[in-house]
DNA sequence: GTTGGTGATGCATTTTTTGCATCATTGCTC
DNA sequence: GAGCAATGATGCAAAAAATGCATCACCAAC
C-alpha cells in the first residue's frame, strides 16, 4: 500500500545505480528472464549486465540452476551491499532535499495489522498534513517477516507486537498493550469492569492467526488453563472479525492501539471504535500484557523524513498512551 | 607510497562507479577541466555527466564559479556518501575475496612519521608475508590530516601520535610513549641513564616542526621552563635529523616506536638503531609521555584485509611494549 | 582591450547497450 | 525414451548512449 505519489516512479532516475537494481530485482525473482520481464528489458539484456558485474567483481554471484539463478555467497554478500547503496541513497537524497526546506522523502513501514488500523492512518495523516511532500509505503506482516524487512532494507521503520528475535534490530521505543476482548455491547460479559480468562468458558471466540503476537500471548494463557472454549474462526483480518460481530455474538481480542488511534477529544463519543462493540481488558494477572516494538535497523542512519517520522509517533504513542512507552 | 600491486589499477573495473568516480575527482580538483585531464577524458564528457547526475538528483551538487566548480551542500553530502559508497564496495571486494581462502585487499594507512620509521615497515612486510595478495598505501602526515583522511575514507587506519580532535575517530587502542632524547654516543649526556629537562640548558637542539606530537609535548614543557636552548635546526625528517649528528653534534627527540621497531632478538646488537646515536628517556616529572592512538573512522566497517591488520599491529604493539598498550 | 581561464552546447563519431534469433542444457510429462 | 517447456549463454545487427571537436558565453586579471 502506498500513500503519497511515489518518489521513484521514474524509470530513468539514478542510471548507475541500474545495473544494482537489476541484480536486486534477479536474486528476488530467482530468474534472468523473469525479472527482464518486470523490468521491461530483454533477458539478454539483463544476463549480459549480470555478466559484466560478476566479471566486474572477479567472481560469480550467481549459481546458475537448471530453473533459473541462485545467490550464492558472494551474491549475497554483494546484494546486501547493494541494498545499504540504495538506503543510504534515498538517506542522502532525503537529506540534500530537506536542505531547501521541504522535506521530501519516502517512509516505508513495516506493521502488524494492530498499529495499521487506527494509529497509522491517523499518524501518517497528520505527518502529510505537515510534509505533503513525504510518501508514504504500509506493508502489512507479521513479526518474523517485518524483521526481514528492515534487514533487507524494504522497510525503514517497523511496529512488532511480538518479541524481537534478531540481533540487528534496534529498538527505538516500546508501548506495554494489555489484551482487551472486544463484544457485543449487549453481551453478558460486558456489564464487568474487566474479563478473566474462566469467563470465556464456553463462550465462542474469533481469534486471530497463530502467527499474531496476540494469538501467541493467548495461546500460552489459554492452554495453560484448559479452558474449554469453542473457536468459532481465525482470521488474520481485524476488519472482518469486526463485522462479523454485527451477524453473531461473539469475543475476539485486540490491544488497545488497535481500538483507540487516541484522537478522540474529551466528552466526545469514542468515534475510533464500533458503536455497537464494547472491548474490556483483561485482567493482567490472567493475561500479562504485550509490548509493542518500534524498531529499526541497527546501525542504520534514517533518511530524514522516516527519522522525524519516528519521533513523531514515538511521541504521539506518549500522549496517548503516557504510562506505557518506554524508550 | 604504495606497497604490494594496486588493486585497482585496471581503468575500466566497476563500470557503475564511474561517474560516482568522476564526481569525486572534480570536487577534489576545483575544475572540471583539470579533473577531466586526470580521468583521461575530454571536459566535455566529463561535464556532461555532472550535468547528468545533477539532474537525477534534481539538484546542483556544485556552485560554477569563474575559476571552476565547487560544491555546494548537497554536494558535499552526496559527495561523502559516494566515499562511503567506495569504502563499503571495497570492504565487500575484500569480503568476496576472502570467501575463496586468499586474503585480498588494499589497505589504506596514514600514519605520522614516528610509527612509519621502522615499526611500519616490519609490519606490514611480516603481514605480506601472510598474505601477498593485499596491498597497502602509506600516507605520511599529522594528526589534523590523518583525521581528515579517516572521515574522507581516503585512509582505512591512522597512527596518530597526538591527541585526537575529531569525535568521528573510532580509537582502537593508545600506546604510551615517553619521549627520548637521541644523541651522539660520545655526548656527555650519554653517560646518564635519563636526562632532564635543565640538562639541556646550553644544548644544541633539532626540534620536528610544530604540527609534531613530539614538538608540541616538548613546547608545553620547555617554555613552562624558560630553559635557555639553541635550536638550530628544524625539520619534518627524522632521516634527515638523524643523519646531520653525524656531522654535527646535537640533541634531537624521538618516541620509541621511532627508534626501536621490536625486532631485534636477545643479545643481539640493536640493528634498528643508529650504532653511533644512543637514545635516553627524559624523565617523566619534566615531560609527561604522549599518545600513540591508532584508530579508524567510527562507525565504519574496516575491509576484511585492513580489520586484520589492524588486529596484527595491536598484538604486535603489545608484544613489542607490554606495558604502553591499551585498549 | 587582451588574454587565459572557466563551464556549457551543437554536431559528427565512436562505443556501448539492447533485441532478435539461436543453441545447449535441464527437468518434467506422456 | 521422445517431446516439451523452461532456463541461461552467445553471434550479429540495430538502437542508444557516451565521447570528442569546435565553439560560445562568461569572468578575472593584467
Amino acid at each position: 500500500m502506498v500513500i503519497g505519489q511515489r518518489a521513484g516512479a521514474r524509470e530513468d532516475i539514478m542510471r548507475f545505480m541500474t545495473s544494482l537494481r537489476f541484480i536486486d530485482m534477479v536474486a528476488r525473482e530467482g530468474s534472468i528472464r523473469k525479472a527482464a520481464d518486470k523490468l521491461s528489458i530483454t533477458s539478454t539484456a539483463l544476463n549480459r549486465r549480470i555478466l559484466q558485474i560478476e566479471d566486474e567483481i572477479g567472481q560469480p554471484l550467481f549459481e546458475r540452476l537448471p530453473g533459473g539463478v541462485r545467490l550464492n555467497t558472494a551474491g549475497e554478500i554483494f546484494l546486501q551491499h547493494i541494498r545499504s547503496q540504495f538506503a543510504d541513497l534515498a538517506r542522502v537524497q532525503s537529506q540534500i532535499s530537506d536542505l531547501s526546506g521541504i522535506r521530501r522523502g519516502h517512509v516505508q513501514i513495516a506493521s502488524g495489522a494492530d498499529a495499521l488500523r487506527r494509529f497509522l492512518p491517523a499518524a501518517i495523516a497528520s505527518y502529510r498534513a505537515a510534509h505533503p511532500a513525504v510518501s508514504f509505503d504500509l506493508a502489512r506482516c507479521y513479526g518474523d517477516e517485518a524483521e526481514a524487512r528492515l534487514f533487507s532494507l524494504d522497510s525503514d521503520i517497523a511496529l512488532i507486537f511480538a518479541p524481537i528475535r534478531a540481533a540487528h534490530v534496534h529498538v527505538a521505543a516500546t508501548l506495554r498493550q494489555q489484551v482487551h476482548c472486544v463484544m457485543p455491547a449487549d453481551h453478558r460479559l460486558a456489564s464487568k469492569d474487566s474479563v478473566r480468562i474462566r469467563d470465556l468458558a464456553g463462550e465462542r471466540l474469533v481469534l486471530p492467526t497463530s502467527q499474531s503476537g496476540v494469538r501467541q500471548l493467548l495461546d500460552t494463557a489459554l492452554l495453560r488453563r484448559n479452558v474449554d472454549l469453542e473457536v468459532i474462526l481465525e482470521s488474520d483480518s481485524f476488519e472482518f472479525m469486526q463485522n462479523f460481530l454485527h451477524f453473531e455474538s461473539a469475543l475476539f481480542f485486540q490491544i488497545p492501539i488497535a481500538i483507540d488511534a487516541g484522537n478522540d477529544t474529551p466528552g466526545s463519543p469514542r468515534q475510533s471504535f464500533d458503536d455497537q462493540l464494547v472491548s474490556r481488558p483483561i485482567e493482567l494477572a490472567d493475561l500479562p500484557a504485550g509490548t509493542l516494538h518500534i524498531c529499526h535497523l541497527k546501525g542504520r542512519v534514517l533518511p530524514v523524513a522516516a527519522a522525524k517520522f519516528l519521533d513523531d509517533i514515538i511521541t504521539s504513542l506518549r500522549t496517548i498512551f503516557p504510562q506505557e512507552v518506554d524508550q
